[in-house]
DNA sequence: GTGTGACTTTAAGTCCGTA
DNA sequence: ATACGGACTTAAAGTCACA
């Protein structure tokens, strides 16, 4: 089982490339900074709460939504 | 709009009620500190995703519910 | 059984850059 | 456009004593 970060991190790469946006312009959109969406997405970060509603918003998806596909 | 933080707060302290645990018990089910648990239910700190799922674990509800209910 | 303040350590998150 | 690193600031993790 890989970690909770890493499957975090593929999902949010996945749903980002769906969404044609850059890593750039999600970190924008989501007022946080490029490193870190980058650092998410390999899985060296885990967001808290309130990030992860942030980059579900961006997203057009539901926080919950991407929750579920941690399980 | 209360914050996310307060409003997880109230939500979790319901949910650990509903399951007849006091701070202490969920804590130490979690792993965590008992203070920490009481922190988190007064708004004072929000939870990463890993604390997330350990709380909703010994909760015996979905991470993802958890989320649905504060969108 | 819980609230709270003070605290130390770890991680979230930013900002600079290079390749 | 992204990976990756160092140095940094802010907040969360985690603990303790006391009310």
């Amino acid at each position: 089982m890989k970690g909770l970060e890493a499957r975090f991190g593929e999902l949010l790469k996945e749903l980002r490339n769906k969404k044609g946006l850059t890593q750039e312009e999600l970190a924008t959109d989501c007022g946080l900074d490029r490193t870190y969406i980058s650092m998410l997405e390999r899985g060296l970060r885990q967001p808290t709460l309130t990030t992860l509603f942030k980059i579900a918003e961006v997203l057009n998806v539901s926080p919950s939504s991407i929750v579920k596909q941690l399980e």
